[in-house]
DNA sequence: CGATAACATGTTATCGATAACATAATAGCA
DNA sequence: TGCTATTATGTTATCGATAACATGTTATCG
């Protein structure tokens, strides 16, 4: 039963005089954990199912400093990357029993995210995730701010900072992934579109990419590279480039899957044989790429699984906050892993 | 500035006595309209400014019984159509001055939905946007709850219904646009592979598929029809039905891109020539399906500008119902746009 | 059997704001 | 010059709950 009436809210008062008792009473049977008489919680819970009574959590939270409510910044939501990451969010605030407050970000003017957080402490959320990409040096007013910020705030996809909680796919580590496998499959010239250097997690990969074959002994000059913006059609610029600079390639990580789509494109228009001539390897996994031609091969990150590990950390940190202990601020790495499929192969 | 010590929260009473006046002073000066002399505006300002002060929003909801927020509750969120859905909202709510308070569906389990919805009531929402596909009779409890509902509902991708408002993409003319233009490069044998048929939307673009058929006089018999469940896989699997059932096709629509592109990479390994030998339509406009091989005509709808126009409507329906003006619930469609690229061609 | 603990319930203050009402000072006008 | 309208500000009640404290009633035990 949602609401009897939908004149007027029905609250405690309603019930504690329909069951002849205070409302501390009534508050006493909804929250259980306290003294009351087996007969009264009875009379007092036959009251809240006939009137259709729900407790008003806006002004519980008032009363209690607390909303039982997360804060989520979100940016780019219409990519699927951050749809993940939320879904994730989503699934774990619920089963923790939290429900989100969302704001979305258009840009990343300064002024704007000042007010971002204000409006979300203004109705008092327990703690924030921050969905937001490390673009540029958008995030350095972190540091001057956090300790002002009265609840936990924890970053996705940050760079590791001292003293700030963050949860992150190991990019670095993905790529490491991606240039070993071609490596194993005999290939010598392994060329890079990057996303967005500017992004960190872009950074990251290229950095993969680059320690990882000078390690083996090759050579990683800036021909070899060429800078998308995640979009397929960036991809399919920074590819043609990278076929004029560095000819001799033989394979070819590509920062994500949408690059790496418009590569097997070009590829087959231009007659390249994927994977013979040329292995491709993508980076996310999205859901298609396992039907592109070839089926691509792919750095896998669980992006559902990183949204949940971050509402995880930030209720504990509440928690322990709540409890007045101390609350040690972790950077948390996810593992992503290699999959592997036509696009890349033994030669 | 955001709070000037991270212990207490400076309230309208810290201000009111700091700059000594009465709360109520402070609460004119920070709603403006209202009389105060410039120099107690002035004084009160600055403190304001000192201190950091910023109102309780939730303090400011329960005693307005307004909270500025909207509920929204979303369903699939890891799939691409629901999240830039999402974003539209975001974007208008953001604009219009509202937040959003989430929370996922998992499955449609009844007593869910009602917990669902009483959770956003307790947190004082103005208006809930229902941002989940009608699916086989998981819309049935709308009819027997939205009058029970204190605040006004709008949904997404609804079947209209008489008294409830809703805004949803016109897929039945979608598939019509389809059909069209397959007609129009000259294809006489048009299968289609539609979405799992339990959904509202899949049931339309199948009626377009077969309605303009029969109104141009063609045969649609079940033959020429598989289902799939809108993954690439499960399109897969439908095309190959499909192309035993109906062999002499020379045309199909397929319900979304995702399938589509399953169909291209299943053509492409059988040696059939796209579009020469079979002219491929998908329907949605994702972003790869430029990228395809070859790239995919399909039917191009506005999810963001769905999510937007959802936002619009609700937040006029919550205003009309502030001033106590009636509610004329009404049902939008948006209408989508035909897409031309290789997958199709005149013949 | 009296003291103490456990149980059961009520009263009052509080969370942080706004609404409604009250009052005082100034201004404009007949 | 006295009266009403406008401006400026304060006081009290209220939104819907919980926290803290108070009080009365049963068990329990030495």
């Amino acid at each position: 039963m949602i609401l009897s009436d939908r004149r007027k809210r029905v609250t405690i008062k309603d019930v504690a005089q329909a069951a002849g008792v205070s409302t501390q009473t009534v508050s006493r049977v909804m929250n259980k954990f306290s003294y009351v008489s087996g007969e009264t919680r009875q009379r007092v819970e036959d009251v809240v199912e006939q009137l259709g009574y729900r407790p008003s959590t806006l002004a519980r939270s008032l009363s209690q400093q607390r909303s039982y409510t997360l804060g989520v910044v979100t940016f780019g939501l219409k990519y699927i990357g951050p749809a993940r990451t939320l879904n994730g969010v989503a699934d774990k605030a619920d089963e923790l029993g939290y429900m989100l407050l969302m704001k979305e970000l258009d840009n990343f003017n300064t002024n704007r995210i000042d007010d971002v957080i204000d409006s979300l402490l203004a109705r008092q959320v327990d703690g924030i995730v921050w969905v937001a990409p490390e673009i540029g040096d958008n995030h350095t007013w972190v540091e001057e701010r956090m300790n002002k910020i009265p609840v936990p705030v924890l970053f996705l996809a940050m760079q590791p900072r001292n003293g700030i909680s963050s949860v992150a796919t190991d990019n670095y580590q993905g790529a490491v992934l991606a240039i070993q496998h071609l490596l194993d499959c005999g290939r010598k010239n392994i060329g890079h579109i990057s996303g967005p250097l500017s992004w960190w997690e872009a950074d990251e990969r290229k950095r993969g990419w680059k320690e990882t074959l000078s390690a083996a002994g090759f050579d990683v000059c800036e021909k070899r590279c060429a800078e998308g913006n995640w979009s397929s059609s960036s991809g399919e610029q920074a590819f043609i480039q990278l076929l004029d600079s560095f000819p001799e390639m033989d394979a070819v990580f590509v920062a994500n899957d949408q690059m790496a789509l418009s590569v097997l494109r070009e590829s087959h228009r231009r007659g390249i044989n994927v994977p013979e001539e040329l292995a491709v390897i993508g980076f996310d996994n999205i859901p298609e790429s396992a039907y592109f031609h070839p089926s691509l091969t792919t750095i896998s990150q669980d992006l559902q699984l990183l949204g949940e590990q971050a509402v995880q950390n930030i209720v504990e940190m509440i928690q322990a906050r709540q409890e007045n202990r101390p609350i040690p601020a972790q950077s948390i790495f996810i593992q992503p892993t290699l999959v592997i499929r036509e696009s890349s192969m033994r030669i």
